[in-house]
RNA sequence: GCGCCCGUAGCUCAGUUGGAUAGAGUGUUUGACUACGAAUCAAAAGGUCGCAGGUUCGAAUCCUGCCGGGCGCACCA
């Protein structure tokens, strides 16, 4: 979809080139190789609506001092331009391009036709990519740093979506290997405990509450049956029941949390169906692996990671590397060509190893981007507190959403970026959530629709079309403005795998809307007038719905 | 020791891939509801961008070295 900014920027564009080419037939000056045209919105509203710093590139190439190139160029550009009001050069050698309102009342008149479908563009081109996010272990339920991730992965999903990518969500289930073991000695253990048999507890094991609780469950629905079953066998089915439950809270929390997976991708699949064999064979073949102390490694030195890894121990178990390899490669099979992995601060060793990998395999390692996310540490009074499955102690997601709120949860995380290192103080964000960023934007949204409600009672309808050159005060043309770069915004936020960009875009906007209703009137005995902004607010809401809808958090019409 | 991330207003964080006078929220101070929702708005105050060099027309941003914090460096995942 064609958006009226990125018109106005191209002819921007081709007037300035053809301007340069002007001035280096008129014999101005020479360069060997044009500089891409930057055009960038300055900081300043005193800069103008666009500003290009080409000149100061062309200093060098030029041999002329950036000011005068600017001149000259400017004085070059074509005289009769609807879009162009006026063009200063200013400070070093900027060009400044100082448009008239026209293109955003095209703009605005844009988004009303549009609806729920502004903000959609073709950026992606259909692009097969593939999103995997928080695949936490399934041993037990997740904890509200897991919440960040999900809130991450799902925006840049439906971020990436809007962009027009073909995305699949997906939520890799690391239902094999030693940590499973654990978890079956661990269950079997609480098993035997509540049916007062004799147990040991596994020094490593799982400590939670959950598990207890889980084959409490199991014995109250089945009874003591598995007690004569051969150990072995025994954890197998246990494991097996407690991992069905705990799939299905995690599913559920996830679900109450806004995020929802297209696939769920099992790591034992991958031994079953023998897609690891497969890959460690082609790994050989490709000779890539080499056999030292009983156990068989994969160069990935070769690859620019500091150390070769082991894919096979010496007790003939293959590692989670080559599941994970396995997994990977199935991804490229698949038919996606970009693969995002968002994996938290501790595992970003993991990255180079992994790349190294694929591009044994013959695959393209930049194909595959892995956002690290900061962990999240959570705070109790001013003190760390460490959060451990293992040991059961920390918050759970289902406890940030039950007493924070899901809207509310989910934009304290999306408002910073994954780089960021974030504290988490429960407490806190209990007593903040009513001053949460969140409800400033939702409450734009609410009143957004309060007027129009009004508006319909009074017999006035939304118009089809208007005089939008009435809208002509500064709030209203900065609201327009902010409404009128929203599918740029998306795009970029997509392009860069930066959710946090549109939370930060939703709540300037909203706060441009709030400026604007307190110094404008919308329904007034002005007809025109009222026609005009009646406009302006129905394009607000439709974008804040919008931008809300792909942050998965909601657009109360009253609150 | 080596690698990755971070250090910006009292606090929590942005900063358009190197641009012009570094911005929001929150907190503090002051002002605005007998007109569409005050969960709002307007204004003030608040900064050696961790420190020191370097690169250039120009650096919070890039390079080097320090300082401080987080996370890794398993035949765990």
């Amino acid at each position: 979809m064609e958006t009226v900014v990125g018109r106005v920027q191209a002819q921007l564009r081709q007037a300035i080139a053809q301007a340069v080419e002007k001035a280096v037939a008129d014999g101005v000056f020479q360069y060997e190789k044009l500089p891409e045209i930057i055009l960038e919105v300055p900081r300043e509203k005193a800069h103008g609506d666009y500003a290009t710093n080409l000149a100061m590139l062309l200093t060098r190439q030029a041999k002329q001092p950036p000011r005068k190139i600017a001149e000259a160029i400017v004085a070059r550009l074509p005289q009769e331009n609807k879009l162009i009001a006026r063009v200063e050069i200013a400070g070093p050698g900027f060009i400044n391009f100082y448009l008239t309102n026209d293109w955003l009342y095209a703009g605005l008149a844009e988004i009303g036709k549009q609806g729920e479908n502004y903000g959609k563009t073709n950026t992606g081109k259909g692009r097969k990519v593939q999103v995997e996010f928080v695949s936490a272990n399934p041993t037990g339920p997740l904890h509200m740093g897991n919440g960040r991730g999900g809130a991450i992965g799902s925006v840049l999903a439906n971020l990436l979506e809007t962009a027009g990518f073909d995305v699949t969500r997906e939520f890799y289930i690391n239902d094999a290997g030693n940590q499973i073991e654990n978890f079956g000695l661990s269950l079997e253990a609480r098993y035997l405990e509540l049916l007062g048999q004799d147990y040991t507890f596994p020094e490593k094991g799982y400590r939670g509450e959950d598990i207890k609780q889980c084959m409490a469950d199991l014995i109250a629905l089945e009874g003591d049956k598995y007690l004569q079953l051969p150990p072995e066998e025994r954890r197998k089915k246990l494991v097996s029941y407690a991992l069905k439950e705990k799939l299905t809270a995690i599913k559920n929390d996830l679900a109450a949390f806004g995020v929802e997976y297209d696939v769920w991708f099992s790591e034992q699949s991958l031994y079953d169906s023998g897609k690891i064999k497969e890959t460690l064979d082609l790994l050989q073949e490709k000779g890539y692996l080499y056999e030292k102390d009983g156990a068989i490694w994969l160069k990935t030195t070769l690859f620019g990671d500091d150390k070769d890894e082991v894919v096979v121990r010496a007790n003939g178990v293959p590692t989670y590397f080559a599941a994970d390899i396995a997994y990977h490669r199935d991804k490229f099979e698949r038919g996606f060509t970009w693969i995002i992995n968002i994996w938290g601060a501790d595992h970003h060793g993991h990255v180079a190893r992994m790349k190294g990998a694929m591009a044994a395999l013959g695959y393209d390692p930049d194909q595959l981007d892995v956002i690290i996310m900061q962990l999240v540490r959570l705070v109790r009074k001013g003190e760390q507190v460490r959060m451990s499955k293992r040991a059961g102690e920390m918050v759970t997601l289902s406890e940030l959403v039950e007493e924070v709120g899901k809207d509310a949860a989910r934009f304290f995380f999306l408002l910073r970026s994954a780089d960021s290192h974030l504290d988490f103080d429960l407490d806190l964000a209990k007593e903040a959530s009513n001053e949460n960023p969140v409800y400033y934007v939702q409450y734009a949204h609410a009143r957004i629709c309060s007027i129009l409600r009004q508006a319909a009672e009074r017999g006035v309808t939304l118009p089809q079309t208007g005089d939008l050159t009435l809208l002509k005060t500064e709030a209203e043309l900065d609201l327009i403005r902010k409404l009128v770069q929203f599918p740029e915004e998306i795009a970029l936020a997509a392009l860069r795998k930066e959710p946090h960009r549109l939370a930060r875009y939703v709540h300037d906007l909203a706060g441009l809307f709030h400026s604007f209703y307190n110094s404008c009137r919308v329904i007034s005995d002005d007809e025109k007038l009222t026609a005009a902004r009646l406009v302006l607010v129905d394009a607000a809401r439709i974008v804040l719905r919008n931008s809300l809808n792909i942050l998965g958090i909601t657009a109360p019409e009253r609150m």
